[in-house]
DNA sequence: CTGAAAGCGCTTACAG
DNA sequence: CTGAAAGCGCTTACAG
């Protein structure tokens, strides 16, 4: 291994074996008609020399990475780490190398340094997980003639007018919220507080929410300050316990929920006797909950890949995959809830 | 914005503006000695033309791309995930990009495939987090030339003779099981039970355990099966539940103990009445457990800092920093542990 | 202050 | 089956 002056090229490659440079391209690139001699020669000076390529160099005489650039504004909470597990896996299996690029400022000038240094369309795709709002200024602020898909989290389902970008993917959050919020009306509460996460427009989790207790004619609460971790949840929780009209409660997702949990706890109200409590999202530890947390599913991981797919499509200019098979939200019941 | 045809290059944008194209990455590149109507005519030409620069050209000709690739087994289970954003925050600092490659079977093919994707030493740096045993097997099979620093989860403290490389970061794991083992002893309980996690060396968060149970010359319990989430505890937490001997257990992480949890209390048997527990991690939702976990608080973020510290030094050709400031592991006592 | 030249390390036709 | 040529889009000296 060539330890002194600068690595090795293709160049050397090449010397090493007698041969051209061309020639080690092709063995590189796995081309048939080259004969075995020749293969054989090249493949030991590259082992000999410890080459390897360079890929600044390879994409610029290919016009393009294989990469793509996943934008988002988190990547530890929940729905954003698992979203980004699934496209990772996904772009994995294509060979496309991944970047990740965190925004975490709604700053107009953050944000466009973030999509400029992406936007290069020959280097490679993107996508944006635009679950928040700094996420959808992102999405916005990306030029359109660049490959890309967002994983977005809205519905469209019965509030909206304009047609959703065929570059969007989402999980039916509102539907979820509006079916998670009449299965505790069913159960017999007179409301239902909720404990959201940011949202900025009304087709997501809190649109759900909101529109279910409008069908039923039942009082619509104020809501705490949105937050997304379990701190969050314990501070708008600690309210929430010490108002004894307050028997059920759907979380914007499962962290909220816990912290809810310990505020009641603390207050002296029991789950699920007392208050019902639904969260959001189905994260890993909520089914091991005490009390198991109700909760609903959504399949962030599916969400990656499906973006994923839509995006391989445009890169690969084939036709866009028509119905991605996303699993359907589904509300999971354990033990913080019951008939009342 | 140029629709049609190829994407614009610095060329186009040089013809636009009426200069040559070297005028053109000077201005990019904010070099001083630019006449200001020059400068304008470039801007100008930039913005009409919509132009991007390529950033795969831009690496060839300068030698290097100014990225890092993360490579981990594992990107959403808490002490990964939080290294990563340490790491993630001091690169966006330095203006670095970030790449991720999962790398998740011990298959030595799979591991040398990750690792000769990212061993091109002229586009970029590494840094492995290496908390199991197949981010070690990457490590070790990481070329030595090419600039990296790793994470690793061992502490060297007592049991180790060779000299850790100076590009190892580590917290100190071993030494805090060590002191929540004895903290736990001290309370009064015979022994203190263990939920490991996988590890591969006896210098770790089990190695910590088993030393303090040795030192004490208190019987060292049997393991279960080691898991990393909440399901994996809680399975070992049925065996430890039915166990009227168990009285203490401490988790190799909070995800475990909070399955552990769940097994306790289905038997019927009260934290931290008849059984104590300790978590490991401190994750962002221990506190507001109930009862709220007992923990070593792990400072992952910091330690994705410090990783990324250590390889700046080799990028940039400074001196290696002599002592990064980690925070020390730390045992923060709550509910889920008092006096017996 | 600015342009002509050379080179970074590859790949892709094009000839043989 | 293999080599000579051209080009991908930049940057870095080198001359002016």
């Amino acid at each position: 291994m060539s330890q002194s002056g600068r690595t090795v090229s293709i160049t050397d490659v090449a010397a090493h074996a007698g041969v051209s440079h061309q020639t080690v391209s092709r063995v590189l690139n796995g081309h048939p008609y080259v004969s075995v001699r020749t293969r054989d020669a090249v493949e030991s000076a590259i082992r000999d020399l410890g080459y390897r390529p360079s890929r600044a160099a390879r994409a610029l005489a290919m016009g393009s990475s294989r990469s793509v650039t996943v934008l988002a504004s988190n990547t530890t909470l929940y729905g954003y780490a698992a979203t980004l597990q699934g496209i990772e896996e996904a772009a994995r299996m294509k060979r496309l190398s991944l970047m990740i690029s965190v925004v975490d400022s709604l700053d107009a000038d953050v944000i466009q340094a973030a999509v400029s240094s992406v936007s290069d369309p020959r280097s490679g795709s993107v996508i944006v997980i635009a679950y928040d709002q700094v996420g959808l200024r992102t999405l916005q602020a990306l030029p359109q003639d660049i490959p890309h898909a967002a994983a977005i989290g809205r519905s469209f389902s019965s509030t909206t007018r304009q047609k959703p970008d065929p570059r969007w993917v989402w999980l039916a959050d509102y539907d979820a919220a509006f079916a998670a919020t009449q299965h505790l009306l069913g159960l017999g509460h007179r409301t239902v507080h909720h404990v959201p996460i940011p949202s900025w427009t009304k087709d997501q989790r809190e649109g759900g929410w909101r529109a279910a207790l409008r069908q039923a004619g039942v009082e619509v609460p104020e809501l705490p300050a949105p937050g997304w971790d379990a701190r969050a949840g314990y501070q708008a929780g600690q309210a929430l316990a010490r108002d004894p009209d307050v028997t059920a409660i759907l979380c914007g997702n499962d962290d909220l929920a816990l912290g809810v949990f310990r505020a009641l706890h603390e207050a002296g109200r029991r789950i699920p006797e007392d208050v019902n409590v639904i969260g959001f999202d189905d994260a890993p530890q909520s089914a091991f909950l005490t009390p198991s947390l109700s909760t609903v599913r959504l399949d962030f991981v599916g969400l990656g890949r499906a973006c994923f797919d839509v995006l391989w499509a445009q890169i690969s200019n084939m036709p866009a995959p028509s119905r991605i098979p996303l699993a359907i939200p589904q509300l999971v019941l354990r033990e913080s809830t019951s008939k009342k």
